[in-house]
DNA sequence: GCCAACGTTGGC
DNA sequence: GCCAACGTTGGC
């Protein structure tokens, strides 16, 4: 299995909005690096699910519900979209700035790539990230 | 095929 | 609201 962050403004499409929609079709990716990891995705895969702008925290897990298909609000072929299904809610948020403190999260490729809105995540980031969202604080 | 200009993203 | 980073576009 594989693991994967995707980046969302809560104000554009939230972690919440996920949870009562029960999947997503993640669409509207118009950038190389995100769509060939799009592409990479196999059902089942885990994805941590960022909120960018404001939060600025990782929310929760997703699974990768389809693979890659014909981004639907594209009409040029060039775009994939995935679907996406809730999996966990995190109970504290793992925030960036406790992301950045840290020496292996502070690696994460979604941190030193800002810009990058689909980002491939290790198995050992993944963990902790994990650990960190699923303590009580 | 290079590279300057431009537009967008996203943290602060 | 600012600005740094960086991907994309387009002229040559």
């Amino acid at each position: 299995m594989n693991y994967w962050l995707v980046k969302s403004e809560p104000s554009v499409y939230s972690w919440t909005q996920l949870e009562e929609d029960g999947n997503v079709v993640w669409d509207g990716v118009r950038n190389f690096s995100a769509r060939n990891h799009l592409r990479a995705m196999k059902k089942g895969d885990r994805v941590l699910f960022y909120h960018s702008n404001e939060g600025m925290a990782v929310m929760g897990v997703a699974i990768v519900s389809s693979e890659a298909y014909q981004d639907p609000t594209d009409d040029s072929s060039t775009w994939s979209s995935v679907d996406l299904i809730p999996e966990t809610r995190f109970n504290t948020p793992v925030l960036l700035k406790m992301i950045k403190t840290d020496s292996l999260l502070s690696q994460m490729q979604f941190v030193k790539q800002s810009r990058l809105s689909v980002s491939a995540v290790t198995s050992k980031e993944f963990d902790l990230i994990c650990e960190l969202g699923n303590s009580s604080s």
